[in-house]
DNA sequence: AGCTTTATAATAGTCCGACAAATAGCGTGG
DNA sequence: CCACGCTATTTGTCGGACTATTATAAAGCT
């Protein structure tokens, strides 16, 4: 738990908790992670728009705006009468960043976890193959210079971890892929997690950087296989790491 | 009272295209699409609330809430003062699925259809390895339902179509992993315009059945290499097929 | 009884008009 | 030339009235 999310209903209601600028937008926010973490289920169905605003201190029209933005990304539907539901899972945009961080607000199931690293398993090897076809120059030494960083700030602080992310991003962008390229948010997330999990427990720290570097000499030399291979076993060590820790610091 | 809206105003309002029920759905369709189609390039800023909700013949209110689906998918960024302009191309949900359909709506680049294709060679051998290994007995049945179904109607009805989306459905499906489930909605466009541009050209017309049945027959037998292989081969096919297909009936 | 049609009530959807908050850009003063 | 505050523009928020849709219950018909 880290944040305190509950809208008082009834005394005096503060909604100042979670900070997204528009009340729109945080409203959407505070819902989007009670529906995401299961407190409100799907086929659930949420109070009619009157009493929500009420409850909420919100004038109807940001309510309704709020739900327009769940709606938009399939968390709830919304019809005269019956009211509004929260969709059936296979329904949510699990992809779309704002989804995966009200996800990962509340501490992700290790399932989900898995999933997503399946999926990183079979998109960024395929990514790096096609990356060592076709990144130009520029793409290149935005990777160097990423695990440049990387190296030099370690995955202990900020610094490093976003330039892990940025190499992760890069590599991703060089493959030339439009759609490809909308899945860095959710490969960046279990990147994300990966680090945390492995922060946790220093002991495991193993240098994440001889395989980054297999990967960026791969891109370089314009070898699409053994990027591919250079790739997958990156991911597989992480998936490793993530693993040891779990064990080791079961979930919550 | 003030209810007729189907009045075609003089001026430069346009709006009595497309029904999609509810208003605000309809305007963030019909801006979805001037967006996607480059009608609206990234940067550029749309008219203001209250002059756009004027010149489209509907409330301040409804205006609004279209926009708030539109900034949901990534379409569009807003703020006071600057007003709402369209976010740059990377920043769109390209694997959603509303996204996807305003795509199709006006015919979709050659390089475009590329891209999906690619993303859809990367993502559907795997899921069909993975659906070797987990697929229940009930997920079997589905998909040899669904070739049969196939089989008899042909793709050329609608009916042959649905029963070929749905066999991919299925497959991704059985995979069982919830976030790789989502990309159905990318690959089964992708499918469908394989479909489309076969149809165009009737001499092309390769009987679809024998790849798709042997993906089947690995899936069953739990084979994930076969089945990753027999996928691999479906689709290139399906790929190749296209490719001829635009060679003969260039884009427009 | 069983089915169809109609009425009812509950809810999201739409509209309006006003006011609040944010902020890009300009102008003023140092 | 730069810093700083002013202002105009635009989105954001509000509340309250009215409309449209539709699930459900009631009434009517066969």
């Amino acid at each position: 738990m880290s944040k305190a999310k509950e809208a008082g209903v009834g005394g005096d209601g503060e909604r100042e908790e979670g900070f997204s600028g528009r009340i729109h937008g945080s409203i959407a926010r505070a819902l989007g992670i009670a529906i995401v973490s299961g407190k409100h289920q799907p086929g659930d169905v949420l109070n009619n728009e009157i009493d929500a605003s009420e409850q909420l201190q919100v004038s109807r029209s940001a309510y309704r705006e709020a739900i327009r933005i769940l709606a938009a990304k399939g968390l709830v539907e919304s019809r005269p009468k019956t009211g509004t539901r929260v969709s059936a899972r296979s329904r949510w945009s699990l992809l779309d960043p704002e989804v995966l961080a009200w996800f990962f607000e509340s501490e992700p199931s290790e399932a989900f976890l898995q999933e997503l690293y399946e999926l990183r398993m079979i998109v960024e090897p395929a990514a790096a193959a096609l990356a060592a076809e076709r990144r130009d120059d520029a793409q290149l030494e935005r990777m160097r210079a990423a695990l440049v960083a990387m190296q030099h700030h370690t995955l202990a602080t900020e610094a490093g971890q976003a330039a892990d992310r940025d190499f992760h991003d890069t590599v991703l962008g060089a493959a030339n892929n439009a759609p490809l390229f909308t899945l860095s948010s959710s490969i960046g997330a279990a990147v994300r997690w990966t680090t945390i999990f492995k922060q946790r427990d220093r002991e495991l720290a193993r240098d994440p950087m001889p395989e980054h570097w297999k990967v960026f000499d791969a891109i370089a030399a314009g070898r699409a296989d053994q990027a591919r291979q250079a790739m997958e076993k990156l991911v597989s060590l992480a998936l490793e790491d993530t693993h040891a820790a779990l064990d080791r610091h079961p979930t919550r």
